[in-house]
DNA sequence: CGGCTTTGACCGGCGC
DNA sequence: GCGCCGGTCAAAGCCG
């Protein structure tokens, strides 16, 4: 056990050197578009939110459907790219037919959650976010040693999905996905103003180690992000220690690491968070 | 006993 | 049409 960084999906690490089934991941959140052309962090940060009034967010990005109606945005590749929807399948599995009607596929065609993709390098296969999961499947993965984890939230009213896999080019990083948006308050943590408060973690805390800790304030950090309009500032990435985001149409804000309540310093430090957070794409554009 | 994980079976989408 | 593959179900078992 050593450290812990999170970071997310496709601006934090070499899309290149992810395997086939990784890069088809991310093609289906839209992760190359992204890599090409920075964006909205919000089709970065697709984290579950809970259900609070969020500022209104004026991009053209932004779509909220009606399945998710605080939720902003979206990888929008995410959402057309469609299988079935497993919502509308599990109701009407629940009796007995597995099959859907016709009709019932088409609806749930359309009915498709916002993803997106965290990567996150630990020694944890399944991280601890604050929400609670059942893990209802796991699957060997074509070119991965390692089996893919889906678990489902705990809540009954709640649809919200999760996989996790390790990457199978670096095993040290977990690929973790969330589909839908959280319909209630966490149960262990409230992503509420920047400042991330540690007593949440004392409803549980003794159970907690010092990583996982940071593991749920990095991915609730990142949750937070999503609360604004950002997109991420590469040139700021690569010159500062501290994380940069630029609000959309407002001047560039750099959260130095006293802005927020845990110390990213920790993360960053030696373990090249930030480097993970920068795309080898961007750095090799810059050479 | 309730909640969770494990795991084989099943289903649907997709490419050939 | 067929086979592969990802995703989900649900029974069985485990654990606190």
């Amino acid at each position: 056990m050593k450290n812990s960084s999170a970071f997310f999906d496709d601006s934090g690490f070499s899309f290149a050197s992810l395997s086939d089934g990784e890069k088809r991941l991310l093609d289906m959140l839209g992760s190359e578009d992204m890599l090409n052309q920075p964006s909205s962090i919000y089709d970065l940060i697709q984290v579950p939110s809970v259900q609070e009034p969020q500022q209104p967010v004026e991009t053209s990005e932004v779509v909220n459907d009606a399945e998710t109606p605080n939720s902003s945005s979206i990888c929008t590749s995410s959402n057309d790219a469609v299988k079935d929807d497993q919502q509308s399948k599990r109701s009407t599995q629940g009796g007995k037919p597995k099959k859907m009607l016709k009709a019932e596929k088409k609806i749930a065609k359309k009915q498709r959650e916002p993803r997106v993709a965290f990567m996150t390098r630990t020694d944890i296969d399944h991280l601890d976010d604050g929400y609670r999961w059942r893990k209802y499947g796991q699957k060997a993965v074509k070119n991965s040693p390692f089996p893919r984890s889906y678990y489902r939230c705990t809540s009954t009213t709640c649809g919200v999905l999760k996989r996790v896999e390790r990457s199978s080019t670096d095993p040290s990083i977990v690929v973790t996905t969330y589909e839908g948006n959280h319909n209630h308050l966490c149960p262990v943590a409230h992503p509420g103003a920047m400042g991330i408060s540690p007593e949440p973690y004392s409803l549980r805390g003794d159970a907690l180690s010092t990583q996982q800790r940071l593991q749920q304030q990095s991915i609730q950090h990142l949750l937070q992000l999503q609360q604004q309009p950002y997109t991420i500032s590469p040139a700021s990435f690569s010159n500062s220690r501290a994380t940069s985001y630029s609000p959309l149409d407002a001047p560039t804000h750099v959260l130095e690491e006293n802005e927020l309540s845990f110390s990213p310093s920790s993360l960053f430090r030696d373990q090249g968070l930030l480097q993970d957070m920068v795309s080898s794409q961007m750095q090799s554009e810059k050479k």
